[in-house]
DNA sequence: CTTCATTTTCATTCTGAATTGAAAATTTGA
DNA sequence: TCAAATTTTCAATTCAGAATGAAAATGAAG
């Protein structure tokens, strides 16, 4: 892309690339594509909708990565297409949803479906069809692994509720409860 | 990898070859990679030690692969070489870390500081650069920009705290203790 | 010191995911 | 219905990280 030079950037315009290029570096950390994050972070720096082209043209990407991203981010919820009364034309524009809480609850949840539980239930299976294949006498070693996937599903499964517990905090935007159950914790050693 | 017909394999080799995969697939989504993944499920299966001859036949891999893979996992204290008597060689033998909740806590104080801290910090610090290039006066965008920043900011460093708090507990294996606050987190909306 | 077993390194190759760009599809207005 | 504007698709390409495998390094035994 053509920036312009960094000294006659606005310090907004400086600041939104900044932005911009930090949430594209975090972005693999959180499991998203590069491409994904920056469009969302150019949005979300934005106070008025933008059009594909802008968008192209601000991270110099493709017409066909851009449409795929904000495909992607729409049906994240994190972006949205809006009306912009514009009798020239017919372009559609895009805002991104402002709410850290919404975005964060999000990737959480994703996480949550993707990682934890699917892990849980297969680990049960293996474990329940070990015990099926020798016919329930385990050997002490198959015994042994049969314990080990149980303690790892058990676990699983408990940080999975608490994470559960968690999330409606969070999109309810809760912040004084947070705080309060932070204040319950202990902190240090217990 | 020349494995023996399923058939032939006994119950516990088939429940290892399915957790070894099943391991494998999810590597991507807990953000490691999928042949760390499954040498650390191979190793979590077995009984005994496993030397690198070993983990390569069973896993498919080349010797490179598996030893820079073997590094990770030991510099991440997910498993550590082991003395075998054994006079016919002096291959180094491995056995993984099997408590689930040390692993688990490993990734997520990665995640923590790889994804949290930082971002919160580089948030704030563009947030302070706008203020600074604008001498103080930030136009109505510009200050909004930086609230919005800001309200990100704060809440990535709320919900850090929250698994700062989290950790020692699953660190310290506190089942109970987590089970108590799973009590006191209300259900449904709050 | 020399030899042989073993581990480590690293330039090259491979692989899958991201990206491109142009053609096809869709939408709108006249 | 047609033409112009815009979006969507997708085969081909690019790119980054992972894996290979052979050479170099290490180190233990005689």
């Amino acid at each position: 892309m053509v920036h312009p030079p960094a000294q006659t950037r606005t310090a907004l315009e400086e600041a939104t690339h900044r932005f911009v290029e930090a949430w594209g570096n975090m972005a693999s950390a959180w499991g998203i594509s590069r491409t994904m994050a920056q469009v969302y972070a150019l949005l979300y720096a934005s106070h008025e909708p933008l059009d594909t082209d802008h968008i192209m043209a601000e991270l110099d990407i493709s017409r066909g990565n851009a449409n795929i991203n904000l495909r992607k981010l729409i049906e994240w919820e994190l972006v949205r297409k809006v009306e912009v009364a514009d009798p020239h034309t017919r372009k559609e524009h895009f805002v991104a949803e402002k709410d850290v809480w919404a975005l964060t609850t999000r990737v959480i949840r994703e996480r949550s479906e993707k990682e934890l539980k699917p892990v849980a239930a297969y680990l049960t299976e293996v474990g329940a069809q070990l015990s099926e294949r020798a016919n329930g006498r385990l050997t002490p070693e198959e015994d042994e692994f049969k314990r080990n996937l149980e303690a790892m599903s058990s676990f699983l499964r408990l940080f999975n509720s608490l994470t559960e517990r968690l999330l409606p905090l969070l999109e309810n935007r809760n912040q004084k409860q947070l705080e309060t159950i932070l204040k319950l914790l202990p902190t240090g050693k217990s």
